[in-house]
DNA sequence: ACGACAGTTCGGTGCTCATCGAAGGGTTCC
DNA sequence: GGAACCCTTCGATGAGCACCGAACTGTCGT
């Protein structure tokens, strides 16, 4: 039995617009920092602060520390879904009610998306496993990437890896997906791997969202670069 | 594109625990005056006003002016979908992921289901219906029983029709049914006559819930009394 | 060891909003 | 027509809370 307080107060972590914009941040699920997401929303780091307190008090993030930096994550899938529920709610237009339409939609972002800015889905899970025989190595939490990997990655993506990066942008992390619940490559790496694909069209967005379609040449790229077969059609 | 602001603004309409009360009550299906919820969340009528046209203008609710009463009531299926998710969550436990549990347990809400005191569902439509014919008439927005129907009605439940009513509820009233969408009897008649397949054992509750199910003597009561057959198994 | 950095705690400020009572407008019943 | 009733509008009140800046703790790089 649900009182109305108990539903009040789920309510009550969405209904400010900074928790409400960090909520859709962690949509695309990533972990981001307190201070990214500081920043992402427009409030003081004091303010964040508050804010993440509450949503992991709530059960609706997940937090994990790592050094002096805290990350938070969505919950779980269902906290996604329910966010996606409700946003989709605020959107005018039919087809509202959870229509054939919106089924094949989220079929679609399991197949493949972008996550951010780099791949997500079946598909950046299938890349980054295939990457891990070549240079790829899981280290504890994130990825790292062995001077030969580097050296394939760079020559993949037509990038020196010796030439100096602005910013301090890690090069490799993990990045945990709620669909496959796995953690696929991240970072400047991953963001420089999407940007390859979406070049050369190996990939092409469905419409204007975050979905992503494997192409023909897509489907040569991987085989002739990473050695794997991604299936197109939905499987089952 | 859905921004935060518009998030929360949607979960704003229910971070208020009077407002989370008025939407709980109307999980139902049934239409409730705003006297009625005032009564229920116990604050002022005024206050429920506001509350009204809060929840109207964010189209979670709709309103149906009759007279001097004004009755609201859920905008529309996917709203109480979008409302039984959250109270999902507000409910510790495992299974919480969109399990064959609750979906079973939906279907059977579907099939038959008590709606505040009477019968809803497909079996509270069905009975409705095999009504029209002994007595009940669709009147405009809601039901009136002929004085054949009333007295049929009064044989059934075992209740004398002559006797002075206690308070000012209405005989027979309309109730839309948000599985069915579809008219169903409400009312003091609706409450008797579901009382009756109760007390009977026509229909026994499904655990603790608002769900029942149709006995074998509730066949054959709905056979001899009213000349239908309802399937107890799901259809399709 | 030192500075730079990420995050936290704390006190103060201001705004939003839920609430009520009183007064007013319609509707129904007698 | 008058009384009872349902609901609404309008101020006033008070509590909750989102926000910031400043001071503080802990971590990382040099």
């Amino acid at each position: 039995m649900t009182t109305a307080a108990d539903l009040a107060g789920l309510a009550a972590l969405l209904a400010d617009e900074t928790r409400a914009g960090i909520c859709l941040a962690l949509l695309d699920g990533r972990s981001w920092t307190a201070g990214e997401l500081a920043a992402h929303t427009g409030v003081a780091p004091s303010t964040a602060t508050a804010h993440l307190h509450r949503l992991v008090a709530g059960g609706l993030l997940v937090e994990r520390r790592q050094g002096r930096h805290r990350y938070v994550q969505l919950a779980d899938a269902s906290v996604a879904q329910l966010l996606e529920d409700l946003a989709t709610r605020t959107e005018p237009g039919p087809a509202r009610t959870g229509s054939l339409r919106a089924v094949t939609a989220s079929a679609a972002l399991r197949r493949g998306r972008t996550c951010y800015d780099h791949l997500a889905g079946r598909l950046g899970v299938a890349v980054t496993d295939a990457m891990s025989g070549r240079g790829l190595l899981e280290r504890g939490s994130g990825f790292a990437l062995t001077p030969a990997g580097l050296a394939w990655l760079a020559d993949l993506v037509g990038w020196d890896p010796a030439q100096p990066r602005p910013g301090r942008r890690p090069l490799a992390r993990g990045c945990l997906d709620w669909t496959e619940r796995r953690e696929h490559l991240g970072g400047l790496a991953g963001a420089k791997l999407c940007e390859t694909f979406l070049d050369n069209r190996w990939v092409v967005r469905i419409g204007s969202g975050r979905a992503v379609r494997l192409t023909t040449a897509g489907h040569a790229a991987l085989r002739d670069h990473l050695g794997i077969t991604v299936t197109c059609s939905p499987p089952r």
